[in-house]
RNA sequence: CGGGGUGUAGCGCAGCCCGGUAGCGCGCCUGCUUUGGGAGCAGGAUGUCGGAGGUUCGAAUCCUCUCACCCCGACCA
């Protein structure tokens, strides 16, 4: 491609409105245009990327034995209706009306397509199993769109789903596609892990979600550092502590704290260690208000208390429903001597281990000490896990320490099972002629998403550096004062010819710009290789070659190539 | 949806408190010079000052209402 040919339209700053590198830059590189809020214009350089991670993407799951077909992006709401998600997918969704006033809704995902088009086609065991793909814009109505293309409401993505006799076939499938997706992030040159998730909207049993590692990711990822551990922190089991509850030592005392509302703040006043408060969070659930409790320095994990018994409509419960049972303003409540008739008392694991502690008094201005479970109160009505591990926190799997780092899903796979087969009536027969619902799996993964979280993975202050499965171009050839020296002109065509024909994705910038421009524009763009052809050199003979960013045991130096022996050296250079 | 903030030229911003009819840098256009790291000089174009209403002789500036966008918290590829 001949820069003067194509379309570039980089900018020295970026728009205000950009917080993220990754964001900032595929703006300033024009690799997008912002339309409205979370919906963005791939500008032509932009989409070569995004194509390249789609071709990657494709090619990984052809070799997995995955079918490419393409679903419609609109979807009636009946077949949402089967599968009980009108409602579930809720706000999230893009719901739109026909002409006749019928409702339509722009796809979010596809489970209950693909199952409608497998309980159509398929009849038989002896068609299964089936793994189909596509690679589709979706449309999610995020409560927050942000980041870019990072967060969107309109996205691309590959969704993949697939179709099993047994529950055996579905893991095998699923361990090829676990296979694929960790094939994909490594020919993409990406810094990623896979960690057992939650299934959220999506449901099943078995999930795993792949996190680019970055700090500016929105998940937070448990791992154990002396093994494979790794979960969603969503996800991640706090253990319950080693040793048992100890004896009481101390008797009950109230405390005068006039001012102290937070665990951080008593502990502080009263100079204990904040691992021996207690806090309490109040939460309704069915209209029934349950009380939470975590020691003070853990955090309440949502996800995990919305799985308990009864637990599944939970929400915070507001200052009028607190006052109507404990006669206390928040920031004193406490579980002494409250109706356990009426309120049911759910304790974190940890917390129901400790002994001693200091908590809420349920009296303005004062907390309690010396608290200890059996003595002063009655024994937790259910003891669970409900917080978020903490770096430091034994491995579930026993082999040391958990750590966190941050990360950015881009890939997320799930074993259905047959809650959309059930839902929808997609049965097969089975060898004895009797009619089974499928098993499902399906998989997904963000390819727009793919495209920001490599940015944020690679690049410098002059720039993007795309690993070279994702480059727009592999290499640029900057051509000094193209259109005023032929001597330039002949020896950068002729390069340009040899490598194309060579069958190289080369950018020629014969633009008349300046040095610095072109320079300075090929560095944030991020092309990973760069040619420099000037009558400086070609007075000797020789042209320029240097890397964006330079190999281990590379200089990162320009480095002078004889023009003789440019296109040997150059097609070696691609070709490895 | 709750909290905070911003809307002035294509982009980044100043002007607003203290009303007098809009400016800077980058970019863009023309010419000359320049040509190995975002050029120099000279000339030029571009704004319903987010929108509507109000106050006023006069509003980018003050008031009211609206819309859009961004940031912080509850969703997911």
């Amino acid at each position: 491609m001949r820069a003067s040919k194509f379309f570039i339209s980089t900018t020295k700053e970026a728009p205000s409105e950009a917080e993220l590198v990754s964001h900032k830059l595929m703006l300033r590189a024009g690799l997008i245009k912002r339309l409205g809020s979370g919906l963005y214009t791939w500008m032509p350089l932009g989409l070569r990327v995004l194509r390249r991670v789609e071709a990657v993407v494709r090619e990984e799951m052809n070799r997995a034995g995955a079918i490419e077909l393409l679903m419609p992006a609109v979807q009636p709401a009946e077949l949402w209706e089967e599968s009980g998600r009108w409602a579930v997918f809720g706000p999230q969704m893009l719901k739109i009306k026909d002409r006749h006033q019928r409702d339509f809704c722009f796809g979010p995902t596809h489970e209950e397509v693909i199952t409608d088009v497998a309980r159509r086609e398929i009849k038989s065991y002896r068609q299964l199993p089936l793994n189909f793909y596509q690679i589709q814009m979706k449309f999610r109505d995020e409560i927050r769109p942000r980041f870019g293309v990072m967060r969107a409401r309109e996205f691309l993505m590959k969704d993949a789903y697939s179709f099993h006799a047994s529950r055996d076939s579905l893991i095998d499938t699923y361990q090829t596609m676990y296979g694929a997706y960790t094939r994909v992030f490594t020919r993409l040159g990406l810094t990623f892990r896979a960690v057992a998730a939650d299934t959220g909207a999506i449901g099943g049993s078995g999930s795993h979600e792949f996190h680019v590692l970055a700090d500016s990711g929105e998940d937070l990822i448990a791992y154990c550092p002396d093994s494979d551990y790794a979960a969603n922190v969503e996800l991640a089991e706090a253990l319950a502590p080693a040793s048992p509850r100890a004896a009481p030592q101390e008797a009950l005392r109230e405390v005068d704290t006039p001012k102290q509302t937070t665990c951080e703040d008593v502990a502080a006043l009263l100079d204990i260690p904040l691992t021996q408060t207690v806090k309490l969070i109040a939460v309704t659930a069915s209209e029934q208000m349950v009380i939470v409790l975590l020691r003070g320095d853990h955090m309440l994990n949502e996800v995990k208390l919305g799985k308990l018994e009864g637990m599944a409509d939970f929400r915070l419960a507001n200052e009028a429903e607190i006052r109507a049972v404990f006669a206390c303003p928040p920031g004193f409540l406490g579980p002494v001597g409250l109706d356990r008739a009426k309120i049911r008392l759910i304790a974190d694991r940890t917390a129901a281990a400790m002994s001693d502690f200091v908590c809420g008094a349920n009296k303005p201005k004062y907390h309690l000490t010396g608290v200890n479970f059996g003595r002063d109160l009655p024994e937790p009505d259910f003891v669970a896990d409900i917080r978020n591990v903490t770096p430091g926190d034994p491995s579930p799997d026993g082999k040391g320490a958990l750590q966190l780092c941050r990360g950015i899903e881009v890939g997320h796979v799930f074993q259905l099972g047959s809650k959309y087969s059930q839902a929808m009536n997609a049965t097969y027969l089975d060898e004895a002629g009797k009619a089974q619902a499928m098993e499902m799996g399906c998989y997904g993964i963000g390819v727009s998403r793919i495209v920001a979280s490599a940015i944020e993975q690679h690049h410098d202050d002059k720039g993007i550096i795309w690993p070279t499965s994702m480059a727009p171009f592999l290499l640029v050839i900057v051509a000094i004062g193209y259109g005023k020296s032929e001597m330039v002109k002949i020896a950068a065509d002729k390069l340009y010819a040899d490598l194309m024909a060579a069958g190289f994705d080369v950018l020629l910038d014969d633009r008349d710009e300046r040095p610095g421009v072109m320079f300075a524009d090929a560095e944030l763009i991020g092309i990973p290789y760069r040619i420099t052809v000037g009558e400086r050199g070609l007075k000797d003979g020789v042209i320029e070659y240097q890397p964006r960013r330079p190999k281990a045991g590379e200089s990162g130096e320009a480095q002078k190539i004889a023009l003789v022996d440019a296109k040997e050296f150059l097609t070696g250079l691609l070709e490895r």
